[in-house]
DNA sequence: TTGACAGTTGAACATATATTCAACTATAAT
DNA sequence: ATTATAGTTGAATATATGTTCAACTGTCAA
C-alpha cells in the first residue's frame, strides 16, 4: 500500500502520520463551514462595518458615511453579514438599524491584530 | 453639515454616532492586514491543511494523500499559507516538511467553530 | 550518469465575489 | 397625493483567486 490507491499525485511516505491524520480530521461540511465563516471576515470593508458596529449601533447611512461609501454596497454587505448569522437588525421608521449578533467578533478581532502585531 | 461633504450618497442621520466611530477606526492599513489574514483562513484547503499540521508535521506528499489533492495545489497553498507568516518548513533531503508558525490557529479554530454550533 | 521522485513555479482557465448602476419598495413629511 | 429619502435587490462588470497543466530544480539511488 503505498501507491496508486489514492487519487493525488504522489506516494504515501509517512503511512502512519497519513493514517493518524486521517482518523483524527472533521468531514468536509465542517471545514466548509468553518471557511465559509472565516472568509465573511476577510474583507476589508466586511470588518470595518463589524469594527463599526462594534462600537455602536448604526443605519446604513451612518455605516456608509463613516466607510465613505455608496449605500447600495455597504447594504449588500450587510446582507451577507446578515445571513451569515453575524449581524441582526431592527427596523424603525425609514431607518433600519443594524447590531452585531456575535459574541465572538470581537475576540477574533483580538486574535487577528495579535497575528498582525507579531509578523511586524 | 449634514450633506454633500462626504462622497458617499447619503445624509448623515447621526452625526454623533459617525463622528464618535470615526475616532475610533483604526487606520486601512489595519483592516487590510486583518482582512487579509482573515482570508487565508477563508479556503477548505487551507483549514484541512492547517488542521492537518496541527495535528502532525507533515511533508507535501503527505498532506495530500490526506486531503486526497494533487502536490502542485498543495504546494501552492503553502506557499500562499508560508508567506502569510502561518506554517513554517523545513528541508530534509528530498522532503520538505511543514508545521504550523502561528499560536493563534488552534484558538481562532475553536472560536470559529464555536460560531457554527451557534448557528445550527 | 542516469532515472525516479519530492517539490516548486508560472501561465492558463474557471469560478467566486465586490462594487456599481438602475429600478424598485416603504416610510415620512409637506 | 406628491415628493424626498432610507434601504433593498438583481444584473452587469471588473477583479481576485483556486486548481490544473507543464516545465522545471534538487536530491537520492542504482
Amino acid at each position: 500500500m503505498s501507491r496508486n490507491e489514492f487519487i493525488c499525485d504522489c506516494n504515501i511516505i509517512h503511512q502512519e502520520v497519513v493514517k493518524d491524520t486521517l482518523n483524527k480530521i472533521p468531514k468536509d461540511d465542517i471545514f466548509f463551514k468553518l471557511a465559509e465563516f472565516f472568509k465573511i471576515l476577510g474583507d476589508t470593508t466586511r470588518t470595518k462595518i463589524l469594527f463599526a458596529l462594534d462600537q455602536n449601533e448604526m443605519c446604513v447611512c451612518d455605516i456608509a458615511n463613516v466607510l465613505n461609501m455608496s449605500k447600495s454596497s455597504i447594504s449588500h454587505q450587510l446582507g451577507t453579514l446578515r445571513r451569515s448569522g453575524i449581524v441582526k437588525c431592527r427596523k424603525q421608521g425609514k431607518e433600519v438599524y443594524y447590531t452585531l449578533d456575535d459574541e465572538h467578533i470581537k475576540q477574533l478581532f483580538e486574535v487577528g491584530l495579535e497575528h498582525i502585531e507579531h509578523r511586524i
